[in-house]
DNA sequence: TGTACATCAGTGAACGCGCGTTCACTGATGTAC
DNA sequence: TGTACATCAGTGAACGCGCGTTCACTGATGTAC
């Protein structure tokens, strides 16, 4: 017997790798109806998908793995969609009608997935990771690093308008410290405004405004109609 | 039989009303070693506390009443703690040494709060409330509630260094947005930092003189060494 | 002070359930000849 | 083109487990007389 390369063989029937992405479909379906992580079972996925629950096991080892491909793809997701707010804020002029546009933009969108996806949200950044096994395992760079990809649009978008005038009088701004601090505002606001719903809340164009001038360009509160 | 009073009977041999806070306290303990809500099992909990599974019944009918028993004596403990931070800043000058001392101690003790319980503070702030029932239930009017205690410390903090002269140069601001703007800053660093700790956290006196200076004073960077 | 009794916090056995996981299997698909 | 066979995705029955919940009970505590 020679060896053979191992092909990949056809899929049965439309099936084979489909059910890979069913049963990840079924988990951030099961997320976002139930609310709750424990929703998701091997069992329960395999009810959704249609499928005995032993099937699961040729595509995951485990439900856990089942959820980090929710997160992952999530976060693509989310990348995809801070690209694409980007691209649209900076198409149509080639210019820049006004410095923030593009940060604005990109923070919109940020919170409107946020909002759209909320239970996929939460437990995209709202899972406390315990460095499990003292130092640096850093047995999962992957997922270390996943939440860094949607702080890199943050930061780019940033570090496009430094150059502006609104910059200039900002002598000891760095653009790092401002990504974090906006980033760190806007995780802040796209949480609470999904566990306290019963906050007054400004609407989001409103509370963009706030941050962005403040954290940005040093402006005070956008004259919110007080004497 | 005439109409009695129902009188408290004594607790037998210690236990009575104690077991109710051993309970709660086991419930704290295995969901800060856990790190997981559902891993705080009716059984679970009788194990840790030495008692039969039934006996919980006598002081919870539910296993969910006794996490937000927990989360209600996080909340409490919370507030204790931002009391405790204010007026301890306030104390020693019985004037105004710097106008946003308290509120830096106040900021502190939450981040504080934040980093000594973190999994109770996930919980306290990270579960999505789903307004259930459309409208306004209103059926946990304490639940919605107990953020707002928290909150309403921060607020006074702010509020108390409004005549300041820091405030003078900003006429736009007002006190409410202030205390918002503050809140979802420090929410999202104490959620993310404990989320995301591969990332380059400043230390938290950086952070927090960052966050305060420009949301509160509209003062940029705390000139972070950059050329 | 002493005895009989009501109270009630907690017990221990038992139940049914959904779960993860295993195992031998089935039957359609694509391939060798 | 036709037949025999290897492959392999998915099946169905079965298991042991920990869970929530029930039930009749026990035995110490405090009270009535």
């Amino acid at each position: 017997v020679p060896e053979v390369e191992k092909v990949r063989r056809q899929n049965k029937r439309g099936q084979g790798l489909r059910l890979r992405e069913d049963i990840v479909a079924a988990a951030a379906a099961l997320l976002e109806e139930t609310g709750s992580e424990d929703a998701i079972t091997l069992r329960g996925l395999a009810r959704k998908v249609g499928v005995s629950a032993p099937a699961i096991y040729g595509h995951f080892g485990d439900v856990d793995e089942i959820l980090a491909a929710v997160v992952s793809e999530a976060f693509d997701e989310l990348d995809t969609a801070l690209r694409a707010a980007e691209r649209a804020a900076e198409d149509p002029s080639e210019g820049a009608a006004e410095p923030r546009t593009a940060v604005r933009a990109v923070c919109a969108a940020y919170l409107d997935f946020a909002r759209r996806r909320p239970q996929r949200y939460r437990v995209m950044f709202g899972r406390h990771r315990t460095h499990e096994g003292g130092a640096m395992t850093d047995r999962r760079p992957a997922g270390a690093l996943l939440g860094a990809a949607a702080f890199d649009r943050l930061l780019g978008a940033v570090a496009r308008t430094t150059g502006h005038p609104s910059a200039a009088s900002r002598p000891g701004a760095d653009t790092f410290t401002d990504a974090t601090a906006l980033w760190v505002a806007l995780h802040g606001y796209a949480s609470l405004r999904a566990s306290v719903p019963a906050f007054p809340w400004p609407e989001d164009d409103t509370m963009l405004e706030t941050l962005i001038g403040r954290l940005l360009d040093g402006k005070p509160s956008p004259a919110a109609g007080r004497p």
